[in-house]
RNA sequence: GCGGACGUGGCGGAACUGGCAGACGCGCUGGACUUAGGAUCCAGUGGGUUUCCCGUGUGGGUUCGACUCCCACCGUCCGCACCA
């Protein structure tokens, strides 16, 4: 054995020799039970940041856990290799996007190795690969096929100087990221998934997911924003028109004092047309659509009168229609019924343009209509003002209201969402194709199965401003109608990357199955993903967009499960003074020094130590050290005692064992236990870890208190048998050495977790804190199986308590065995 | 505004079901070894007026007993933000 702990000698020699050995390869079948254990697959950026070295040590303690208890587990990598920032280097440094993601992704993979992570390589995928976006576009052929696909004219950033759409993450501030000029809104035809149609599944199944965490759950619900109400009809005076709105509460529908539209609203033209409002509306419809969305939701609330009016189907009142800038197409109807007495936004609009408020909504004790109102009253009443409604409890009232309007046709009970559907088309370059053709004669056609994948060109020119080379590939967009044979042109929008991400977890189940996504057995055999760890930032986009494929895929059969993930563990950023590491602060920590300077284990040691998994971890140089001295110290304990362990045998009769033999002995049993259950329940690394330090100071301790010659020898060589077992999952290399230093052939990480002795954990004498009123007044050593009885005379008896309690009343005396006494006195 | 999380030594953090507050690590202090120490080892380390008292953001409550449960407030962070 070496002398001196040498990470960087030991890390290459043993990654060489997993990987030789293929340590880590997953077989699809054995008999063990399986476990996938899963860690968000990376954008191959080029480099590792420590939110990588964080996330990917978190998910290989857990996969060697799992492997160590039994499992037959699977552990990929892959990556998420479509996207801008390829596209962008190849605009500013002239290298193909092609050619730079596939460099980044060799240069990270090593990274990763050098880590000494346990993936099963063979089942790496890129999405960028045609095999696997060939099955990105077999997935958007099977949602077209079944209606969950569509185009439509929607709203998009646009670059006025660039000439190009932008995706919403390259407007920054409301400005074109390349050029900082001024985005503005353009009307375009857009693919769209129908997400909402899963809206209400991805809202229920939320209750399945046990395993999530809470947070993320609510994020989610709010995301989805189901909302119960009602959809009600206006006429429109002296028009063949109805206005549709939605409300949540149709209960106040006789407060209703004006109606707002949407400036992108259908009706808003009709009913403007030929009128002396024409102009005024028309200006102002202009001035709002040309804001963008941010620039939209800060400005303050405006409208304009268009001059017609509706009529109230309650009551038959004539209703102000005017056009405002707060209403939004795209929620509900594009409608919505003012009622200002009874809706602070309402409210707020009515007093700034002087329409009435009327009060309809009565609550116990203050009488509205005289008080007047300061703010919109929101809270629960009895009706007034309502007609044949008055006097009912508005909850009442509401689904009262409800059923008179269904009857005469006016209106209906509707749940309405807020999500909506996704966006999926991007108009660059450098992502999966829409297998999509447009032929003059059959309009619309899909590329058949068969003659995907629909190949990314490779011979493209990237201009300047940013716009897709796609655009102005005479190849690419040429083609023949598969349905009539003549002439046609492809779709040259690209899809969203977060398409390509949302069914990656499958295809690692099968990465070459070439008949289909993935072997629909072998899928079985692995999914759910049981454990999956990633940033808590892809709370809502990622993880919703999978769950809807995950539905999408079950109701055609293509999978068993209803969920793809069952236990979720959003890990917390990485920190350095306070502030998420960026270049632009300059606090940013690059792994491959830390892995330089003191090699992966102490850089993994310490990104698990410092912190429980889900929390915010702060980087301090000096605890990076503390983790390296730790496993200094631990070879060192080793070094020492090497010739003495190795040669030692088993152990016999433990029972036999006293004194510090048996507490050493007791120590280490402790520690297996305190450290399985600090791993398999709780994620919390950071006490397991501090656990086994515990455990190596107690050995230290055994060492230097006791005699050589009085050494228990196998007692000794089983802590440090189990001091290396347990540590194995959080700092792989320096503990496959320490293990063969043993004399063991067969790696460490083939081993079983070690099992605790009952027996062994049992302390024969406790120490009993003693309290008088609730104050530490002594402690005392007692037999473990002490009577209560016999504690509490014990406690009483000791000479501090005597002390304490002299010329008092012993009023009660609380025992609780193995922790305390309590004397209370008066 | 709404929703969520969190406030513990000089610092990162422990304390799992209400039962010894501060495990483990960092830092700091003193000592040993040494030509030397930014290596290693040993001892100490919440505060104070030190037989005892105080102490987990603040104030109250429940309890024999509260970091832990309840109420109110203060502060920090995160998410959503005209959703009718």
């Amino acid at each position: 054995m070496q002398e001196r702990y040498n990470p960087k000698n030991i890390e290459q020699k043993w990654q060489k020799k997993w990987e030789e050995e293929n340590v880590y390869y997953t077989p699809d079948y054995s008999e063990r039970p399986k476990y996938y254990c899963l860690e968000m697959f990376p954008y191959p950026s080029g480099k590792l940041h420590m939110g990588h070295v964080r996330n990917y040590s978190i998910g290989d303690v857990v996969a060697r856990f799992k492997t160590m208890q039994g499992y037959r587990v699977l552990h990929p990598m892959g990556w998420d290799a479509f996207g801008l920032p390829a596209e962008n280097a190849a605009i500013k440094h002239g290298v193909h996007p092609a050619g730079w993601t596939w460099d980044n992704i060799s240069n990270m993979k090593k990274q990763l190795k050098q880590l000494g992570l346990s993936y099963d390589w063979e089942r790496e995928v890129a999405t960028c690969h045609p095999d696997y976006y060939r099955w990105t576009q077999w997935i958007f052929l099977k949602l077209y096929e079944q209606g969950k696909c569509y185009k439509k004219t929607a709203s998009v950033n646009w670059c006025p100087s660039c000439g190009t759409v932008l995706a919403n993450e390259q407007v920054i501030d409301g400005a074109c990221e390349r050029c900082d000029s001024k985005v503005e809104q353009r009307q375009l035809e857009q693919w769209f998934f129908r997400i909402t149609d899963y809206a209400e599944r991805l809202l229920d199944d939320l209750k399945l997911l046990e395993g999530w965490p809470e947070k993320v759950k609510v994020m989610q619900e709010n995301w989805i924003g189901r909302s119960e109400g009602a959809e009600i009809k206006f006429k429109v005076s002296g028009l063949d028109e109805e206005i549709e709105v939605f409300t949540t509460r149709p209960d106040t529908i006789y407060g209703v004092t004006y109606m707002v539209l949407a400036p992108e609203h259908p009706l808003v033209q009709t009913i403007i047309s030929g009128t002396e409002y024409e102009e005024e509306v028309a200006a102002f419809v202009k001035k709002v659509r040309n804001m963008t969305e941010l620039a939209r939701t800060t400005a303050e609330k405006e409208g304009v009168f268009t001059g017609a009016h509706c009529i109230n189907p309650v009551n038959g009142e004539l209703i102000p229609i005017l056009v405002g800038n707060y209403v939004l197409l795209e929620y509900g109807t594009g409608a919505v019924m003012g009622v200002p007495a009874h809706d602070q936004r309402d409210f707020e609009f009515a007093t700034k343009y002087n329409l009435p408020i009327r009060p309809v909504i009565q609550p116990e004790g203050i009488d509205l209509e005289k008080e007047g109102l300061e703010k919109a009253y929101t809270g629960e009443g009895v009706l007034i003002n309502s007609g044949e409604f008055n006097g009912l409890p508005n909850k009442k009232a509401m689904g009262e209201i409800v059923k008179k309007l269904e009857k005469n046709n006016l209106g209906r009970r509707k749940v309405n969402y807020r999500l909506r559907d996704w966006l999926i088309s991007r108009q660059r370059y450098w992502g999966t194709p829409i297998p999509i053709v447009y032929c003059k004669k059959c309009g619309t056609v899909p590329v058949p199965e068969d003659q995907l994948p629909v190949i990314l060109p490779t011979d493209v020119e990237f201009d300047p401003s940013g716009k897709s080379p796609l655009v102005d590939n005479d190849s690419f967009i040429n083609t023949t109608c598969p349905k009539c044979g003549g002439e046609a042109k492809r779709e040259t929008d690209t899809m969203d990357t977060f398409i390509d991400s949302s069914w990656y977890f499958l295809r690692y189940t099968s990465p070459k199955e070439i008949n289909g996504p993935w072997d629909k057995q072998k899928a079985e055999r692995w999914m759910p993903v049981d454990q999956y760890i990633g940033g808590v930032e892809h709370a809502i986009l990622h993880l919703l967009y999978s769950r809807f494929f995950t539905k999408f895929f079950h109701d055609l059969g293509l999978v068993n499960v209803r969920e793809p993930f069952k236990n979720l563990l959003t890990q917390g950023m990485v920190l350095k003074d306070g502030a998420k590491m960026s270049k632009s602060k300059g606090n940013v920590v690059s792994p491959e020094e830390i892995i330089q300077k003191y090699g992966a284990d102490t850089a993994r040691l310490f990104i698990l130590f410092a912190a429980p998994p889900e929390r915010d971890l702060e980087w301090s140089d000096r605890g990076v050290e503390g983790c390296n001295r730790f496993l200094n110290r631990l070879w060192r304990l080793y070094y020492t005692l090497y010739d003495e362990i190795k040669d030692a045998p088993s152990l016999e009769n433990p029972g036999k064992l006293v004194g510090v033999h048996e507490e050493l002995r007791r120590i280490t049993h402790q520690t297996i236990k305190k450290v399985t259950e600090d791993i398999e329940s709780r994620f919390n690394f950071n006490t397991a870890i501090s656990a086994i330090m515990e455990l190596v100071n107690a050995v230290y301790t055994y060492r230097d208190k006791v005699p050589q010659a009085e050494r228990n020898k196998s007692v000794l060589r089983e802590a440090l048998e189990i001091t290396v077992l347990l540590l194995s999952p959080f700092a792989p290399h320096i503990t496959e050495e320490l293990w063969q230093a043993l004399g063991y052939s067969e790696s460490v990480h083939r081993q079983s977790w070690p099992q605790y002795d009952e027996k062994a954990i049992i302390e024969k004498e406790v120490t009993i804190v003693v309290q008088v009123n609730g104050k530490v007044r002594d402690r005392i050593l007692v037999p473990a199986d002490i009577s209560t009885d016999e504690l509490k005379k014990h406690a009483l008896e000791q000479p501090k308590i005597q002390k304490a309690i002299s010329g008092k009343q012993v009023v009660k005396t609380i025992a609780v065995p193995g922790k305390l006494v309590n004397i209370v006195v008066k």
